[in-house]
DNA sequence: TTGTAAGCGTTATCAT
DNA sequence: ATGATAACGCTTACAA
């Protein structure tokens, strides 16, 4: 069955007829078990609900079964011990390859890999330093050009709305490329300036009246994700502030509503597609040479749209 | 290992011990053989982008691991071919049970599920009539109540936007909703005021351009899916439309941007987590009781908001 | 080109 | 309570 053309044609036939007529089927298992491989692949996403994982999640799947593999999935909530446990199951269901999401994981799921001999592709980040197989965008290096781009315009006065970084080296890493780059202009962002929380449009909305206590007022709000962005935006338009004019709003990540909004939102757009389809493509080389995979950057892409500018003279009363 | 109780606790020690030292782990793949049962549970979706299904993957994935279960998941793309050739390689990867969205397949499934003792559980609909176990909410049911909402307050000219039905039993059953109830009332939709097409905020607002060609124009606008309405409702905004005074705007499923937008957007939630956790729940269940799983049938509750109210009795000008 | 047998790591059935 | 042994269905190496 499985080399058909080194077989005679008759015998071939034959074997084919006696094998549909009997209702024969392949057994994954006795094969993974003769093996010692079994064409499933394991993910393990911090969540499925936000973020461009569910596309990545899609290609990813494309793309392997384009390969004969078959993925499995698992979700971690942020929790670097859930992930591991996850890792430990799907290693026990004998995946040939796991696919995780950056580059911070728990101390135990190297060791574990190792001894399985199971490749591991780090993905949504390019952070050389932390991780020798990582496929995704540099997450850092967008927010330094991300705020560049906004220094450029003119902005002195920077607000930033962030996602949590508890167990998160992406939104980590976006922190500190806007860091970086106002740093590099002698800039800082006041405490009063800058707004943690967590996800969501809803989210964006009270972080934005967080940074909007008391004047001084940032003329130039960034946003570490593209809900949070999308909820500043709408916030702005409830306290009648005019984006760009008054302010200038910049998210991460490209979803449907910021090109359809009245104020479409500039944003940095990365190709949920290109991560999981390279994250399959490098896992696969992985598999097939034995070797270390090479580390993929998938570009970042800065759309710039209605909701930045440069900065008014007269300043922002509310 | 599997059944430590039974042991002297002296035994049980000295093997876990060695055990450890060893570095044992379970082989998935040979316990799958000799006991011929994966602990896996595979699942198609038409895709993992659009609709509340990553939610619901979440849910399903999570109820399933606290049973011992890992899920496999595989896209169909909205087709019914593609959707048998997933099963099959998941039925030759040894799942235990299936889950498919909707109540439609390929002729073929039953059979072949039949032939592997599979249980299926059809997800995202409510239909005894063409599945045995289903669960979902009934997408008909929920229209028909949702229209006769609209009707209640006084409307009298309905447009409806719909994605296409093609291989998509939930959206045909939405469009068979709004016809009943409006038949009861001897209402139709004239063809200028129906529109279907693909999904999206933006294919919404093209949508519904297309039901406002000529007057007269409908007073209500009935979506199939989040999505659209929210496209309906930002194209309204843009034509400065007043909504609900002179155009009522309802969806169906709910996302975040609907409750966040400045006119929030009446619809109809049915959970994403109910339909994933009790998808997990029945199909465990006929797996520990060989026999056909019990349907359950996910509430639909309606959400009103801003978006919709009583007709004007000047009519629309545009 | 075709047939044969050992072995993959468990579980389950049987003796002890 | 504990130990030995035959499946499970495939792959692979080797013999015919």
């Amino acid at each position: 069955m499985n080399f058909p053309e080194q077989v005679s044609a008759e015998l071939r036939e034959r074997v084919q007829s006696v094998a549909t007529k009997l209702g024969w089927v392949p057994n994954g298992a006795a094969r993974a078990l003769a093996t010692s491989r079994s064409g499933t692949i394991g993910a393990v996403f911090p969540t499925l609900i936000f973020g461009d994982f569910p596309r990545a999640i899609q290609a990813l799947q494309h793309e392997l079964a384009r390969n004969g593999y078959t993925l499995l999935i698992a979700v971690s909530e942020y929790d670097l011990d859930q992930e591991l446990e996850q890792v430990r199951k799907l290693l026990e269901r004998g995946v040939d390859g796991l696919v995780l999401v950056g580059t911070i994981h728990h101390k135990d799921i190297d060791e574990l890999c190792k001894r399985y001999k199971v490749p591991i592709v780090n993905t949504f980040a390019y952070d050389l330093a932390r991780a020798k197989t990582c496929v995704g965008a540099d997450n850092k290096k967008a927010f330094y050009r991300l705020t560049n781009y906004l220094a450029d315009l003119g902005h002195q006065s920077f607000g930033l709305l962030a996602q949590t970084t508890l167990n998160n080296d992406r939104a980590q890493g976006r922190i500190d490329g806007v860091k970086l780059a106002l740093a590099e202009r002698s800039i800082a962002i006041p405490p009063q300036h800058y707004a943690e929380g967590r996800w969501g449009i809803h989210e964006g909305k009270s972080l934005l009246r967080r940074v909007l206590q008391q004047p001084p007022y940032p003329t130039a709000v960034i946003c570490t994700n593209a809900y949070l962005a999308v909820g500043a935006l709408l916030e702005c338009q409830r306290l009648e502030i005019r984006v760009p004019e008054q302010m200038s709003i910049v998210g991460y990540d490209e979803i449907e509503i910021m090109a359809e909004l009245p104020i479409t939102i500039t944003t940095v757009r990365v190709s949920g597609e290109e991560v999981g389809q390279n994250s399959a493509r490098v896992l696969l080389a992985m598999l097939r040479e034995e070797q270390s995979g090479q580390p993929h950057e998938c570009s970042a892409e800065l759309l710039i749209r209605d909701s930045s500018g440069p900065p008014r003279r007269d300043p922002l009363l509310l």
